[in-house]
DNA sequence: AATTTGACATACGGCCCGTATGCGGATATT
DNA sequence: AATATCCGCATACGGGCCGTATGTCAAATT
């Protein structure tokens, strides 16, 4: 066989990564052992340490991971819909549903805060903020929204998307509380329309 | 001397917590020792275990205890402001500003939901969605706010301020943004009126 | 006064993480 | 092509922390 060493590792770095995301989403990051975590992947600590330093510099793989791909769905939404105020109200809407899948909750919103620290300090750089504030930016360019730094108005938008997933996965009835979610998520953003509708 | 005995119980009670306070803020949860802890407080792991069966008993009394009291502000400021409209704006910036304490930050923003778990489950109910809900509850029974369902609005609220509020912190020059942070949440606040005003 | 209860201390064991060291094959050198 | 080097990973070791079981002494009960 003799396959290149770098290309080796690349493959152990993302059986790793995949390992992690699984253990992390299941057990949650403290109660995730790197043992079990590595013996699950084929592998041991050893390589773990060698390729992200610690246990959180695996974590912060596998949110950069979880977070480009919440990137790429939103700039398809985004692209789909046109730079327009719908446009950004679906966005919130795909991000509240995106946040419904337990992997995102568990990792990137619970325990990546707290291990992490602020997510403007990620090396992701936190997709959805970024998603968001480009088009708010936009939206005010165009007059259609008031006049408000973009980025209070992105982080506003993102925790209220947020939090609303987090309320809809711990509902009993998601299906049901959803679009309560969504249609509160949409009132609210009215609120920073330049003109009433 | 010979004092009761629950009584001295409560007040090493409160000598732990207070302790917990401090470690947990300062060092976060995961890496505050359970030993160092109770050594501060002039008692032993032995009156910890006893007290709160574990480290996450503690969390969330301590968590209850900064809750109640984040309650016990917001009570005040509306009954100051009456429970109308400008009530509920006056709230969500005092819940901004007093998210800005690295204590609330850190202890019930950050590691409270990594441990504990969905907010809605906690002992202490997170006085901030229920306030909010019940403040949102008045507005929508008067007709000032469209007839959302309270807690989808409440949770967006609560959300939305508690994430400007880490923003804020995480900033350079907190006292540059938090205006910002205040303007744009009461423009998303607007969208909520079921009038224009 | 004897007994029971309860609050806390002490002792023990296991798990987990981070570091230091060792090893074998891929890569570079001449 | 043969040797030397390097690198990715495995193995071994040590310390810390948490949860449980057990012990102890003062307060409460009778």
């Amino acid at each position: 066989m003799a396959k290149r060493r770098s290309e080796t590792k690349e493959e152990n770095r993302g059986k790793l990564i995949a390992a992690a995301r699984k253990a992390f989403a299941e057990k949650g990051y403290s109660a995730a052992s790197m043992d079990e975590l590595t013996a699950e992947a084929g592998l041991t600590r050893g390589a773990l340490y060698h390729n992200f330093g610690d246990k959180r510099g695996l974590l912060a793989a596998v949110v950069e991971q979880i977070d480009t791909e919440m990137a790429a769905r939103a700039q398809q939404i985004g692209a789909r819909r046109g730079n327009d105020w719908l446009g950004l109200l679906a966005e919130g809407a795909a991000y509240i549903e995106m946040a419904l899948d337990p992997e995102v909750q568990r990792i990137v919103l619970l325990d990546g805060p707290a291990v992490l620290g602020d997510p403007s300090k990620w090396p992701s750089q936190n997709s959805c903020l970024q998603v968001t504030k480009r088009a708010v930016d936009g939206l005010i360019a165009q007059g259609i929204v008031k006049p408000l730094d973009a980025e209070a108005v992105a982080r506003l938008l993102s925790g209220a998307a947020l939090n609303a997933a987090l309320w809809v996965a711990a509902s009993e009835n998601a299906h049901d509380v959803l679009p309560k979610a969504v249609e509160a998520f949409r009132s609210l953003a009215t609120g920073l329309l330049a003109e009433p509708l």
